[in-house]
DNA sequence: CAAAAAACATACCAAGTAGTATGTGAGCGC
DNA sequence: GCGCTCACATACTACTTGGTATGTTTTTTG
């Protein structure tokens, strides 16, 4: 489920490579993946290149691993709330609760996914990579059409009512997304502490601004 | 208004200087900044190197140029709205809507602002750098709680409700910010087609995606 | 328990890049 | 028309950094 053949040892979950990605997206959330050098993730890691590029034959692949995990953890979170006997509204809501907490919970990862695949475009040279880029954006897509795909249920079943379903999903997934940049959790965070703001965004994504009545 | 001593040339507006921050902006938004080099930036203008270096001192100083300049645009685009005597859902609904168009119309130097100044907390080595890089935060901050100020007069005309007005602007204005990740403009856009996704956008953050009544 | 493979560490290099030092031509005051 | 400054271009350097080639030690396998 992880991804197709793995060029090199076995990628993800063997059990340190988890501990590589969530180094490396620490370093590149806080310096960005190009000010980010190998050897700053390794000396997160207390060890040298030699155990990254063991596992990863380039940054590249890394960062896309990273992404990969990213969004991994996205579906994981989104895709279980999506169905259900609720109406559409309901279901959309507690998506993006879901997809909210995700974001808290995996900063770092999500803070790389965030900072995007599209930067790639320039530097990608292996055709490999291209396919690799091309995948990773077509994840994306896929991750952006489950919310659509609800959202538009909710308008045929009258829970959901917006001039324009394409756009909504859009300011709805850019408001909770922004959580990387400005969400840092406090020393002493209790998960009801995150809930409690998950709560409040979703509030503000359904209800919007305007007094109801 | 710029920005205090100028320790070279006169630095915006002189004639030329605005197309080497334009021409930066482009550079850092496709490639982001550390991936962008200097030359490319030259090449994009047809000139070279020194023609830069002439007007900045450095890298980060231009970085640190194109913010400012973003954010000014910002303020330009959204100052105006936000004083007159209409309740202040309307006024805040106008603020939203010109900021939207300011990030269309100055794509590449918002998606520079976005792409954030925290980054380069780890860069930072002179003493000038570090308080040039908290001057702009402030400013981001600032530009922040305009909308925070006008919110609250919402709440407390009754024109707004909300359990929590930080996090809502905050999920408005990234909603807002989050165009410079996925808005491209067309091949022939209008003025029009602009404004008819920024209402799109302003309606979506006011009334939300649930249906109202 | 021997041997092979996995899991790293060390040492090294080639390439790219920020920044500098210096040259140069065009305009402009006088 | 002469010097002086502005607005760049050219040439060069010192340093960082991705990637590789090669050990070395621990674990697994037969």
């Amino acid at each position: 489920m992880s991804s197709e053949k793995s060029p090199l040892s076995p990628r993800i979950d063997k059990t340190g490579n988890i501990e590589i990605l969530i180094a490396a997206a620490e370093c590149f959330m806080e310096q960005g993946y190009h000010a980010a050098s190998i050897d700053d993730v390794a000396r997160r890691l207390g060890s040298t290149k030699g155990r990254i590029y063991h596992y990863y034959r380039s940054k590249t692949e890394l960062f896309f691993d990273v992404h990969r995990e990213g969004m991994r953890r996205n579906f994981e979170a989104v895709t279980p709330a999506m169905k259900g006997p609720e109406p559409a509204a309901r279901r959309l809501s507690a998506m993006f609760r879901q997809h909210a907490l995700s974001m808290m919970e995996n900063l770092a990862l999500e803070a790389v996914v965030v900072q995007g695949v599209e930067m790639h475009r320039f530097g990608a040279t292996t055709p490999e990579q291209r396919r690799t880029l091309a995948e990773l954006m077509t994840v994306r897509n896929d991750f952006e059409s489950l919310f659509k795909r609800v959202a538009y249920e909710g308008v045929e079943d009258g829970s959901i009512r917006t001039s324009d379903v394409s756009v909504a999903v859009k300011v709805a997934l850019g408001a909770i997304n922004w959580l990387s940049i400005w969400y840092r959790p406090r020393p002493a965070e209790t998960r009801d502490d995150r809930e409690i703001l998950a709560d409040k965004i979703v509030e503000s994504i359904m209800q919007g601004l305007n007094t109801p009545r």
